[in-house]
RNA sequence: GGGCGCGUAGUCUAGUGGUUAUGACGUCACCCUGACACGGUGAAGACCGCCAGUUCGAAUCUGGCCGCGCCCA
């Protein structure tokens, strides 16, 4: 198995179809029905069926799956429930629009077609958000899918509604919502969104109604409005109106009077300080209007479900016509007859529906609504006291200001598709009665005529259901009492009050429990332009084009890598290029290993124990792996998942490859004899098997195929356990010792570049150490630094000796290197450079030491310090000053050792 | 208008009182060296937004200002 060559190119489509095959096949990703130990849980946030998966799921769905896999290779039970979402309001807005492009109006369709247009749409659109999620490697248990109106929903909504309801917090009433007037629906307050917009702010002037001279002015965006008039309302402590309080004035363009009223919640600074109150299509208007009901007795309605004008009080030459347009032809007749003081441009916020972009028309309206303050105290008091935790934590604030000052949540929706509202109202007696199944006759008067509520429910209301009832909730289903509550949520924070905020109010109330412990948000991608990337803008590529580009690998680790997860960041073309020269990176590491290796070479069980005086390059690179897995399980444990990645890239380029396997190719050709070229194969089967399996859960798939390739015990890696840091040790000793080989092959290096030695040319290198232990350090390891500095000769000095004649040189703390080079070699500034950077250093470290605060306060630690750099520095810069000062490179006869 | 957050090389970013400020991408030079040119080696590139303050000492703490983003009105 082990012997067959890897192929020198990596295929993501043929590996990943593979082993996604083979995961299905073994039902790796089952939850356990009944799991002993530890279990982890969580829901994939359904999508909407609205519309296909964008890179931002991807990010977070590969999120969630690095939390899955990880926890199922440390053995425990994991249940990742996926599902998809009705979204009621944005399906409909989206069929509507497919059949704007038969020339069908939704409206002009029946019911029981529109639901069957709707079904099919559903059906194509789940499809393939299936085959986005499987293609992405996620490891979702998909006998867990639900819909979220599916029967076991349908039920559990209409439960959680005649619950709320028969406990009061449900309620029907007529308040002011947010109406959509493109869409002919209420929605709530969070599907508002607010910018500023240029509008006109015009200065009308209501005449006195009994014919005197003057009148009262007043300033407003919405002359159309006027017709819907039913006061002017000033500010009781205003001076200069005071005398019009309690005087009527006429509303222009008609023949009506309206009084003027006082009213505390006038802003007396905003345009004259006197409004117009038009208390059905504004809420402040409203409000005054409630406080004043018993001297205003019109409640009229001026604008329709359409955002026409109509009605009586509205001259007939502008009923019908839209808000928009009225608006303009009302200004000008306002102008025309004289009654507008002034006009100037204003800037104010303008509400637009989220789904349609139509501007938000306030409207009295009757519509069902649920008391949610009463159920947030429990959810603000989870994340309070911790059993709630949010991650970045700095989104608690948020949270909490959101949630303690909630408003009704509008719940009612005047759409088809969704889950009807389950109240039924008696033909007879006028009964109403919410019920979780159809009743068959009135609970009161037993009359069998029952009308079923016209509109239907929110999406979300069923939404902020979903950990538990994904789990079979209200049925006492085991996969409840074993997973529930989840473990972790993973969302994007803009649906932190849409849905998670709910989400933990319902688990409160209906579980007894909030319905997970940790809440991950992830941050928002950016496109090339800056703008984020969502699905509303369609700036999203199809994750399904990019995996079949680069493979699903690429974008996961690209996803995660380098670009910190919980900010926002740019997600442009070149993104991927990194994700997919990490695996190839990893690939060849991995062919390297596999060719090194002998012919059925077995699973390595453990680290090999090398005592101290082992060679240095086998320990260190076990310290090193030791010291990756170990941040990269805290990493994890955090929820730092690029810092994760990103740890494990580095060990994977830097450590390993580019030190460790350059070192012990000499080691594996048996140089140094045929027990250390054992222990580098066993060495490096060891830390890339276990580095294989680090990375599975950002990079499944190839790590899969790789795993497979090395000696490994067991049948799939996505089973497979998670390795452990203590299963190597540390070995700071080791570190300290390749730090120092290190510095000398790159000191040498440096001056073959600086000096512009071609490539072929091996010249002869010297080493001038500070001190005794590195002359036998470096003595040992002369052939390693020989061979990666590509030398000739490697003379190590006596501490004493005289520089090397016809060389160049560079100063560093382990020592000072020479490399022998032509007379006509280019001279380098570096030395100077370096120079110059010490120098200044030494200054600043001076600077502090003769100061007397410095000596008396900072701690002796930190001046002891400061006195070694001092010394380290001086001594440094002298050697840098003899390099100088020698002249150039001497002729070669004298060059020699 | 209120609240929250953020300003570190061309770009993204690490860094919560003492560091010669981290890494990646990009750039430049040399190199197809036997796992990898989706690569190797080396290099250049940052007065840590500005101004005060606290402190022996500030990218880091405090205040103000400027700029940007998000949320809520």
């Amino acid at each position: 198995m082990t012997r067959e060559p890897l192929p020198t190119r990596f295929d993501p489509a043929q590996v990943e179809a593979k082993w996604q095959a083979e995961w299905a096949r073994a039902h790796a990703f089952r939850a356990p029905a009944n799991p002993s130990g530890r279990t982890f849980s969580l829901i994939l946030p359904p999508p909407n069926v609205t519309a296909f998966l964008t890179i931002g799921h991807m990010m977070g769905d590969t999120i969630m799956d690095v939390l899955v896999r990880w926890h199922r290779m440390q053995g425990d039970a994991v249940l990742w429930a996926p599902g998809v979402d009705h979204a009621g309001l944005s399906t409909q807005v989206a069929v509507r629009k497919a059949l704007a492009k038969e020339g069908i109006r939704l409206e002009t369709l029946p019911r029981a077609e529109i639901l069957q247009r709707v079904e099919a749409w559903k059906v194509e659109r789940e499809t393939r958000i299936r085959q986005q999620i499987d293609a992405g490697g996620f490891s979702v248990d998909w006998t867990r899918f639900r819909y979220t109106m599916d029967a076991g929903a349908i039920r559990a909504t209409r439960e959680v509604f005649v619950r709320l309801y028969n406990d009061g917090l449900i309620y029907r009433g007529e308040r002011i919502v947010n109406w959509d007037p493109r869409l002919r629906t209420a929605i709530s307050d969070l599907e508002v969104l607010h910018r500023e917009e240029d509008a006109e702010l015009l200065t009308i002037r209501y005449a006195w109604a009994d014919g005197s001279a003057g009148g009262v002015s007043i300033a407003t965006v919405r002359p159309e409005t006027i017709f819907g008039d039913v006061a002017i309302a000033v500010h009781p402590d205003d001076a200069r109106h005071r005398s019009a309080i309690g005087r009527s004035v006429r509303v222009p363009l008609t023949d009506r009077s309206i009084p003027v009223i006082a009213d505390g919640g006038v802003d007396p600074v905003f345009g004259t300080g006197a409004v117009k109150v038009t208390p059905r299509h504004d809420p402040l208007d409203y409000q005054i209007y409630r406080a004043h009901q018993a001297e205003l007795t019109l409640l009229p309605t001026i604008l329709d479900l359409d955002g026409r004008l109509t009605g009586e009080l509205v001259p007939a030459a502008y009923r019908g016509v839209d808000r928009e347009r009225a608006r303009t032809a009302v200004t000008d007749a306002l102008v025309a007859g004289g009654a507008v003081e002034q006009r100037q441009p204003y800037q104010h916020s303008v509400g637009r529906s989220e789904r349609s972009d139509a501007v938000v028309e306030p409207l009295l309206s009757t519509q069902w609504f649920v008391r949610t303050s009463e159920l947030a105290a429990p959810a603000i008091a989870a994340v309070r006291d911790g059993t709630v935790r949010l991650h970045p934590e700095r989104w608690e604030r948020t949270f909490y200001s959101w949630m303690e000052r909630l408003e009704d949540w509008c719940i009612s929706r005047q759409v088809v598709w969704g889950h009807p509202i389950p109240v039924y109202y008696c033909a007879s007696c006028g009964a109403a009665e919410a019920a979780v199944s159809v009743p068959s006759a009135c609970a009161k008067c037993q009359h069998r005529g029952l009308r079923p509520d016209p509109d239907v429910l929110d999406t979300w209301f069923t939404s902020w259901l979903w950990p538990f009832v994904n789990l079979g909730w209200p049925e006492a289903t085991g996969d409840l009492a074993r997973y529930y509550p989840t473990s972790v949520l993973v969302t994007g924070r803009d649906i932190m009050f849409f849905w998670v905020a709910r989400m933990m109010m319902a688990g409160s109330r209906f579980t007894g429990t909030p319905p997970f412990s940790d809440v991950y948000f992830s941050g928002l991608l950016r496109d090339e332009l800056g703008r984020k990337i969502s699905k509303s803008l369609g700036n999203s590529p199809d994750p399904l084009d990019l995996i079949r580009e680069r493979g699903a690998d690429s974008l996961r680790f690209a996803l995660v890598h380098p670009g910190p997860v919980d900010q926002d960041g740019p997600f442009t073309p070149g993104t991927l290029d990194g994700g997919r020269n990490f695996l190839t990176k990893l690939w060849n590491v991995v062919r390297f290993v596999h060719g090194n290796l002998a012919e059925g070479a077995e699973p390595v069980a453990t680290a090999p124990a090398l005592p101290p005086g082992s060679p240095i390059e086998h320990r260190w690179i076990l310290h090193r792996w030791r010291t990756t897995q170990a941040e990269v399980d805290r990493a994890l444990g955090a929820f730092e998942f690029s810092e994760a990645a990103s740890t494990l890239y580095q060990f994977v380029w830097h450590d390993l490859a580019d030190v460790y396997l350059e070192w012990v190719r000499s080691d594996l050709a048996g140089a140094n004899g045929e027990a250390n070229a054992q222990t580098a194969r066993h060495v490096l089967t060891f830390v890339t098997e276990r580095t294989v399996r680090a990375l599975h859960p950002f990079v499944p798939h190839v790590t899969e195929e790789l795993w497979h390739a090395l000696p490994h015990a067991g049948d799939l890696l996505a089973l497979a356990p998670w390795p452990r840091p203590e299963e190597a040790p540390l070995d700071p000793e080791a570190e300290v010792a390749v730090g120092v080989v290190l510095e000398a092959v790159r000191a040498l290096r440096h001056l073959r570049s600086e000096h512009q030695v071609p490539l072929p040319a091996t010249p002869d290198g010297f080493v001038r150490p500070t001190g005794p232990g590195t002359v036998e350090l470096l003595t040992g390891q002369r052939a390693v630094v020989r061979r990666l500095a590509r030398l000739g000769e490697l003379a190590i000095l006596d501490p004493a000796a005289p520089a090397p004649p016809g060389t160049r040189g560079t100063v560093r703390p382990s020592g000072e290197y020479f490399l022998a080079v032509a007379e006509t070699a280019p001279s380098s500034d570096a030395l100077l450079r370096e120079q110059e950077l010490l120098t200044s250093v030494l200054t600043k470290t001076r600077e502090r030491l003769t100061d007397p605060g410095f000596r008396s306060r900072a701690p002796s630690k930190v001046v002891d310090e400061a006195e070694a750099k001092a010394r380290e520095l001086t001594e440094r810069l002298m050697k840098i000053a003899e390099q100088l000062g020698r002249p150039p490179a001497e002729t070669p006869t004298e060059a020699g050792e």
